[in-house]
DNA sequence: GAAAAAATTTAGATTTGTCTAAAAATATTT
DNA sequence: AAATATTTTTAGACAAATCTAAATTTTTTC
């Protein structure tokens, strides 16, 4: 069986939403695909006859094992495309998810492998995120909420929770990416803000938002 | 303005039908498509009003200056990939196109120029075919180097780089002439020696030094 | 230069993925 | 638990790219 770009996007799209909760939501597959819910749907109801998932009406929609895999192989295919296009071709961190969003389509099997082999077999993409083996298995990472991260415990910045381009446009700003050492030197119980201090430089204050898309492991 | 990857692959089929005879048929269209006359037709309209070919009914089609930018543009990301595929990830030349075919309409301009400059500016893709710069030309080729003969093509010893007696007395003794025919095996990317068979000879292996200094053309 | 053959186009239908508007089911509030 | 709000689904329509069958134009043959 195949699958269109669309079906794999919307498989893909239910994969990332059920990480953090069991079932999705038609309405929270409609806000991150940006088609109306009344689309989505219809799509589901598809996806179903395919087998790719367990859905009632109403009632919300999982992944089937069959789905899971075919998850797993496009992220996997994502974030191979997105280590080589960040250590091979020298790209900006900030721009290789976009990219990575139409490579991650290309059907051969052998491609992947073969890209694979050739980055060495790399366990984590360029924003830190696990990438698949060939089996589907991911290396777990310790890592943790920088909002969790406990006072004066250095740490190194190991992933970040989105890959809006705002969000990396104040990383950028601020200076902060993949492998920066910091720890935490307050917390303001007020609004939730945090002092940090990068290795080497004064402390700044960063918003919980900010300290909520930043996931670190201790060194 | 954009273009679906179904516009796309019109516009390329057009293109190439075009090197022979001026104009193209909704026929040779059809054909090499693989898709029904009619089809063809509804095709070239839609085009003809997105300004990429002048087409007049019964009269056949022929790309503007648009059109032809837009062609290039893909052959140029087509043949990239290939000579991607085949030099760094080191796929059978005969594996190559089919890849291709989908890599080609992966749009990012970034990604086809820095792909160009990791590469080191190839002129030529694996089957010997030249890759349009980014401004469109070709470099034509009638006499190449034998380190970029593209493997299993039948070509003719055209010319030497030097006339040192050193390299005449090499070749004397390999039996290698002007004119003599051979092809190329084999490709060891460990030294970059080639394993060369001369018309009606066993075949042998030549260093990289000797390869570069032969001049030939393909037959 | 007709008649026959081949190529091309038109007309109308189908599939995929989307939409809007309205109806139905579920969840929340008071 | 009734009223209200939210979420989800149904119904019907549309654009893109294709198809088949029939009509038209061009080309070839005699």
């Amino acid at each position: 069986m195949s699958f269109s770009i669309t079906e794999e996007n919307y498989i893909k799209a239910i994969f990332h939403l059920q990480q953090e909760d069991g079932t999705v939501s038609t309405n929270d597959l409609s806000a991150v695909l940006q088609t109306k819910p009344a689309s989505v749907t219809d799509m589901l109801k598809k996806l179903k006859t395919k087998k790719l998932l367990s859905y009632e009406r109403y009632k919300g929609v999982r992944l089937s094992a069959e789905g899971r895999r075919l998850a797993l192989g496009i992220v996997r295919k994502h974030r191979l495309w997105e280590y080589f296009l960040f250590n091979t071709l020298q790209f900006g961190w900030d721009e290789v998810h976009e990219i990575a969003e139409e490579l991650e389509h290309v059907t051969s099997k052998k491609l992947v492998e073969k890209l694979d082999a050739f980055l060495g077999y790399p366990r984590f993409d360029p924003h830190g995120d696990p990438i698949p083996d060939s089996h589907g298995k991911m290396t777990v990472r310790q890592q943790l909420n920088l909002i969790d991260l406990p006072v004066n415990k250095m740490a190194e910045v190991s992933g970040v929770g989105s890959q809006s381009s705002e969000l990396l446009e104040l990383l950028k700003h601020r200076n902060i990416s993949m492998g920066t050492k910091l720890e935490v030197k307050r917390r303001f119980s007020f609004d939730h803000s945090l002092e940090i201090r990068i290795k080497g430089q004064q402390p700044f204050i960063i918003s919980q938002q900010l300290a909520q898309a930043l996931f670190v492991k201790l060194v």
